[in-house]
RNA sequence: GCCCCUUUAGCCCAAUGGCAGAGGCAGACGACUUAAAAUCGUCACAGUGUGGGUUCGAGUCCCACAAGGGGCACCA
């Protein structure tokens, strides 16, 4: 059965050798409507084509494949699709460079991806791929953007946004990292423009409150990084009258509970009511506000975000009412205040508040203690105390704790009219217009007559149009514009002369629903079929890296709920669980050209193989930790391999020999790996799965050349488990495995089968006796040894006596039949 | 400044509260070989970052601290 010339393990001609087959085999096609198998969704973050696969996508796609490749085995029909996230910036810019257009290079770079991955073996469903910037792919995000428009979630403001001087485009919240622009790290300066929102804001509280149903699936970082995000803030919203104004002015507290402390009130210099404030006062405060907003204008966050910066503000020369008490409040306005947060406006109770404290030394404004929390006053030592404590000075309400205070005092106002429990998020609108060529236009018409026209849907795709004469060099106003063919189109209401929107949509839009284009990749009917959509949806297992943990997590979990409301869905998380991969570092940091740290992927490939490579991502340590190329070895990994493989080639036993006949030590050692395997790869402990199969090719490596010998039909179960098992971390090897074992190729589809217990019962099992917790004797039991005979025995051990030596007995504990421990006295 | 994670052998990493070692790398030795490589086999190496606590028993649970990594950080 041996094919002759296949003495010695050449991985490099294996994997000539099988890849045209599994074109031909398409085992992991999930298309077919017969298909009676129980359904998995198995989906890696699809990539961005920037030039050729590299290391982080190698391990990306190794674990994602484990995953994939163990259900297909389990019995289930696994969707395992791929696609490209192929609209932004680097594409425009490589176009820009080079003086290409950014499709052309996009495509290429697909291409190559592509031929990539099938070399590297991933399990994909080569029938279900998409491209983002595929007009097929891209109106669909159109026509969600209408639907949402229609919907209220998407609309056009006016305010003051992120602008990556740059990139020359605006920018998201979540893309300012640090104050600098996440994509190229200029420092970002904000710009009034009227752009394009989805209305995240309004899901708040269930993007928040849905986190708990992922708990567990998801890595807790993750959560807890979308949850900081999110940043809800209970608290409550009261009304201060305002000298001379006749509207009072909100402000939002978390903590009503110190209002008595309030000694100022601060707007936000860039708020309309800083500016109406300033206007009612007299000349000279005038001047000094315009000043100080232009000062507060020219700086950027990161001088604003700087902690140890002084505070800086001006007096507006207007005062407010503290409602509690009457007391007469200066108004000022300082940057530390956002304009959109809240109500742009805060009441200051800097005795227990560290920002209010410091602006309140700065400018000499009084503090006033309220709470007493043991600490040393505020007033008198300058130290805000934030804690809990009792509350003073705080007329009837004074001995109150803060939970009760907080209540009371809110209540109190309520009654009045003055005050409502209230609550903000820290969580923006998400602005997606973006002032550049690459990405899905805006499916909106601007006429002078009517204003914003939705395209109509049977015009859906707008289609981009061609870069080829088009300058797209980033300029701060979107290249669409100057495509003056594309641009000028009639108004579809009133057939006008109109303007198309020039701007183009975020790539995250594209991002963050495409794990549903894939249940219907091409079709031209529906974005996803609805029905299908209920069939394979949610994603049972997302595999990406924790570098998506906010922006593209909370925008697609956005989208679902979304959707959810819209009818199209009947979940509302889009991705029930999650593992988060590490990165793949050199010699202790990630990998770049100017550290000259750089492992090429290819090199690897050609030097140890696809199999060695992968099996390396998976035994290289737990997935969600880094790997350190330097630290892992690659030629360790094909060494094993050859190992596991001429252990296929030493099987001599037919295809259909009895295993029950086979040396029962051996088959223990497979039923036993067989138990354990399953669990270790459900709970993504690839690394220990490894470990795993090289044991159970140690011991058939004994059993072959010992007494068992490689007829044994034990030999045969046992290496026919490791080439399945093999076939999620190395696909080539385990196939051609599967071969000399005598089998039609499709290891892949061969099932795992469940241990039999049966086997694994046993009958002795070595007992520990320890004294004070100290081993000191151990000696073979039976297995249904009772209490009092395991004691007995125990006792009668010469080492357990002298280890107790005169000793008084304090308590003796058994767990039959595996341990005694006798606690003496002192 | 706040929160989270990690710390086990020279290195990467395992260990339902019950004998610290599953697996690998790097080593040493042996077999095979004229020799080497490859292969096969054998072996050594830590008492689990530090200090307390809970427990009959702690790498594992609790508290404090240290080091490394990550996240958040004027959001009222």
């Amino acid at each position: 059965m041996t094919d002759q010339n296949q003495t010695e393990y050449d991985i490099f001609s294996i994997q000539e050798k099988w890849l045209p087959i599994w074109d031909e085999l398409k085992p992991f096609n999930s298309g077919n409507a017969d298909d009676s198998r129980p359904t998995k969704y198995v989906l890696d973050m699809f990539p961005y084509p920037s030039g050729d696969l590299h290391m982080g996508h190698a391990e990306a796609y190794a674990l994602g494949d484990v995953i994939a490749r163990y259900w297909v085995q389990k019995g289930f029909n696994v969707m395992h699709p791929i696609g490209w996230d192929s609209f932004g910036l680097p594409a425009e810019n490589a176009a820009i460079k080079r003086g290409l257009d950014p499709k052309g290079w996009t495509y290429d770079n697909i291409a190559q991806q592509r031929s990539s991955m099938r070399r590297y073996a991933c399990s994909f469903d080569w029938d279900r791929v998409l491209i983002t910037s595929d007009p097929i792919y891209y109106r669909w995000n159109q026509w969600l953007f209408l639907e949402f428009y229609k919907r209220g979630l998407a609309y056009r403001k006016n305010s003051n946004v992120n602008w990556c001087p740059s990139c020359q485009t605006v920018l998201a919240n979540e893309q300012v990292v640090q104050g600098l622009c996440e994509r190229c790290d200029s420092v970002v300066t904000k710009k009034a423009l009227t752009q394009w929102y989805f209305k995240v804001t309004e899901y708040a509280d269930r993007l928040l409150d849905d986190l708990d149903t992922l708990e567990g699936n998801w890595p807790s970082k993750v959560l807890s990084m979308q949850r900081n995000w999110i940043g809800r803030s209970y608290g409550a919203e009261v009304e201060f009258e305002i000298e001379g104004r006749t509207e009072p002015v909100t402000v939002f507290t978390t903590r009503p509970d110190t209002l008595f402390g309030a000694t100022f009130m601060v707007v936000a210099p860039d708020s309309d009511l800083a500016a109406e404030l300033a206007s009612g006062a007299d000349a000279s405060v005038r001047a000094a506000f315009q000043d100080y907003l232009e000062q507060v204008k020219k700086s950027n966050d990161i001088e604003r975000l700087a902690t140890d910066r002084e505070k800086t503000g001006v007096f507006l020369g207007r005062f407010a009412i503290n409602p509690v008490n009457g007391a007469r409040l200066p108004i000022w306005a300082a940057d530390y205040v956002l304009s959109d947060y809240g109500t742009g406006a805060i009441m200051a109770v800097p005795a227990h508040d560290d920002r209010d404290m410091s602006f309140a030394v700065k400018f000499d404004l009084p503090v006033v203690t309220v709470v007493d929390t043991g600490e040393d006053d505020p007033a008198v030592t300058k130290v805000a105390t934030s804690g809990e404590g009792v509350l003073i000075a705080s007329g009837e309400f004074n001995g109150l704790a803060k939970a009760e205070a907080i209540q009371a005092i809110t209540d109190h106002l309520a009654n009045a009219g003055k005050a409502k429990v209230a609550k903000n998020f820290r969580l923006r609108d998400w602005l997606i217009s973006r002032q550049r060529y690459w990405g899905t236009p805006i499916p909106i018409i601007h006429c002078d007559v009517c204003g914003e026209v939705p395209v109509p849907a049977e015009q859906l795709p707008v289609e981009l149009p061609s870069a080829a004469g088009l300058d797209l060099k980033p300029k701060g106003s979107s290249p669409l514009g100057a495509a003056s063919d594309w641009l000028n189109v009639n108004c579809p209401s009133c057939g006008g002369d109109a303007r198309r929107d020039s701007d183009t949509m975020d790539t995250f839009v594209d991002s963050s629903w495409y794990f549903l284009r894939f249940l219907s990749p091409n079709s031209t009917d529906a974005a996803f079929p609805v029905d299908e959509a209920k069939r394979w949806a949610p994603v049972d297992q997302y595999v990406g890296g924790v570098t998506h943990a906010i922006l593209h997590l909370l925008y697609a979990r956005f989208f679902t709920k979304a959707l959810h409301d819209m009818g199209l869905v009947d979940f509302e998380e889009p991705f029930t669980r999650l593992l988060n991969q590490g990165m793949v570092l050199m010699n202790g940091s990630a990998m770049s050209k100017s550290r000259g740290n750089l492992v090429a992927l290819s090199e690897q490939l050609d030097e140890h193989g696809v199999d060695a490579v992968r099996l390396t991502m998976a035994f290289a340590g737990p997935p969600e930790e880094d790997i350190d190329w330097a630290d892992v070895s690659p030629s360790g990994s094909a060494k094993f391999l050859a190992r596991a493989w001429r252990a296929a080639n030493d099987v001599t036993s037919g295809v259909d020999v009895d295993f029950k006949a086979g040396n029962p030590a051996l088959r223990k050692a497979t039923h036993s790996f067989l138990r354990d395997f399953g669990p270790l790869i459900e709970g993504f402990k690839f690394n220990v799965g490894v470990a795993k199969v090289m044991e159970l090719v140690n011991a058939t490596r004994k059993a072959i050349d010992g007494d068992v010998g490689g007829a044994d039909p034990a030999v045969r179960e046992a290496v026919q488990t490791v080439a399945k098992a093999l076939s999620l971390f190395a696909p080539y090897t385990a196939e051609d495995m599967w071969q000399l074992l005598g089998h039609a190729p499709g290891v892949a589809l061969a099932m795992l089968p469940e241990a039999d217990l049966s086997l694994l019962v046993e009958n002795q099992v070595v007992a520990i006796v320890q004294v004070d917790g100290k081993l000191r004797d151990k000696f073979e039991v039976a297995t249904d040894i009772t209490k009092d005979e395991l004691q007995a025995l125990a006792f009668d051990s010469n080492a357990v006596k002298r280890a107790i030596g005169d000793r008084e007995i304090a308590a003796v504990i058994v767990r039959e039949p595996k341990l005694v421990n006798i606690a003496t006295m002192g």
